[in-house]
DNA sequence: GCGCCGGTGTCATAAATCAGTCATACTGCT
DNA sequence: AGCAGTATGACTGATTTATGACACCGGCGC
C-alpha cells in the first residue's frame, strides 16, 4: 500500500500526530503547514494523495483544492479533506471543491487511513497489494505471483506492473503514452514503439494459461485488458 | 516467548498479582505505578510489550498511550490497555488511542498471557517461540534448532533469524530494505547487498534437507519464502 | 598477550536477466 | 497497391543478482 501522501495542516500538534500514525500505517508522509509550502513541494513531486486541512492561514484548504483540480498535472491526484465539526459537513459538499473524501474532526487514526486506502483503490488501484482475478488469471502483488488458470506464470518487473495495471483497469483502451506514465513512470523518456514490444512479452508470458488474448490490440488507439471477446 | 514486560498499574495488589503471573508464564516484569515511573523506565529500556492500566494517578493511560504512541522510539511497542469493567464505552477511544488490544478486569491470567502473546505474533510473529514448520522444514525457537526433514541443519545467527522471519511470513515479497528493517532491526547501517549474502548463506545451509529452493529470488522486488513452485 | 575461530559485512567479478531500439515482416484499411 | 499502424525477432548495453574471497571483530582458550 505504502503511499506518498502529502499533508497540508497547519496546527504542528495534529500535523505531528497524523504524520506519526500514517507512517506506521506504512506510508511516506510530507507535511506543509500552508498552502504556499504545499504549492511549492507539488512543483517537485507528486505524491499518491494529498491531506487537505479546511481551514488554513491564507489561501484555505478549498481554494487550494480547486486549484489543483483545475490543473491537469494535478488533477489526478486523490484529494482528501479534513474539516472540524461544526462546519456542516452538507455545506462543505455543497461547496464542491472537487475533493474525493473528507473526513469530519475528530476521528481516528484507523478510519483516515482506510479512508485513504479506498480512495487509492478507487483513483489508483494499482498501488493497493489487493490480488485481482480476471477469467481464471489471479495476479497478487503481496506475493508477487501471477497464476493462469492454477499453472505459475513468469513476467519479468514490467511485464509485471504491465499486467497489473490492465487488470486494475480492464474495459478500458489506453494509448502508449498514457501506458508509460502510468507503468513507467511520468518522467521516463522512451520510444513509444517500445510499449509494442513489452505487450508482446506480456503476450508471450501469458500464452501458456491461454490468456494472451486478454490483451488486446485497438488499432489507432492503443491496447486494451478485456475479458469480452474480440 | 519471555517477553520484557512494562506494567503501568497504581493498585499495588494488582500490580502484585499480575507481576506474579507474568512472571511465573517465563516473563520479565518490571511495574510502574504511574505515567512519570514509566516514561523515566522507558527512557533507559524499550520493552517488547506495555501494559497499561487505564485509569491512572497523574496522566491517564489513554494519555499516555497517545504520547507514547507519538514517539518515534516507541512506537513499535505493542501496547496492552487494562480497562475496568463498565468502562465499556472508552474502549474505542482506547484502542483509537493507539493501544492494540484492551483486556477488561477481572480477567484471568491466561487470557492476558495469551492476549501478550497474540500481540506479539501480531506485531512481530518471529518474537514468539512458536514451532515454526513448512514443507517438512522445522524451525523451533524454543530450542534454537532447525530440521528438515529430519535432518539437522546449521545454521549462523543472522541466518536464523532471517529463516525465522521468512517462515513466519511465507508467500509474500520483502525488498532488502523490509528486510534489513525486520531481521537485522531498524537501527543498522548495512549495505543492501548484504542481504544477498546472507540468503546465499542461509540457501547454503537449507541445501542438504533440499529445501533451498523455498527461498525465492523476485527480480526487480527482493526476496520470497514460498512452498509453492516457481 | 596471542592466536584461533566462527560470524559478519564488504567488495570485485561473474552470471543472469532485462530494457530499449532497430530493421523488417505483417496487417488491415481505403 | 499503397499507406499507416502493429508484430516480431535480434541485438546491445545496462541493471540486477549470485558467488567467492577477504578483512574485521569479539570471544575464548592457551
Amino acid at each position: 500500500m505504502a503511499a506518498n501522501i502529502l499533508l497540508v495542516e497547519d496546527e504542528p500538534g495534529i500535523q505531528e500526530l497524523l504524520k506519526f500514525n500514517l507512517t506506521q500505517a506504512g506510508h511516506q508522509v510530507t507535511a506543509a503547514s500552508d498552502a504556499e509550502h504545499a504549492l511549492t513541494f507539488l512543483k517537485s513531486t507528486l505524491p499518491d494523495v494529498i491531506l487537505l486541512d479546511w481551514m488554513l492561514p491564507g489561501m484555505s484548504g478549498i481554494d487550494l483544492c480547486r486549484r489543483l483540480r483545475s490543473d491537469e498535472r494535478y488533477q489526478p491526484i486523490p484529494i482528501i479533506m479534513l474539516t472540524a465539526r461544526g462546519e456542516e459537513r452538507d455545506k462543505v459538499l455543497g461547496l464542491d471543491s472537487g475533493a474525493d473524501d473528507y473526513i469530519t474532526k475528530p476521528f481516528s487514526p484507523r478510519e483516515l487511513v482506510s479512508r485513504i486506502k479506498a480512495v487509492l483503490r478507487r483513483r489508483a488501484p494499482q498501488m493497493t497489494d489487493d490480488p485481482v482475478e480476471i477469467n481464471g488469471l489471479r495476479l497478487d502483488p503481496a506475493s508477487h505471483r501471477v497464476v493462469g488458470n492454477g499453472q505459475p506464470l513468469e513476467l519479468g518487473p514490467t511485464e509485471f506492473r504491465l499486467l497489473h495495471f490492465f487488470m486494475t483497469h480492464p474495459e478500458r483502451v489506453y494509448s502508449r503514452t498514457q501506458l508509460l506514465d502510468q507503468v513507467w513512470g511520468d518522467d521516463v523518456f522512451v520510444e513509444e514503439r517500445t510499449v509494442d514490444v513489452h505487450i508482446r512479452r506480456l503476450r508471450l508470458a501469458l500464452e501458456p494459461s491461454r490468456h494472451a488474448e486478454l490483451i488486446q490490440t485497438v488499432r489507432g488507439s492503443g491496447y486494451r485488458f478485456s475479458a469480452e471477446v474480440g
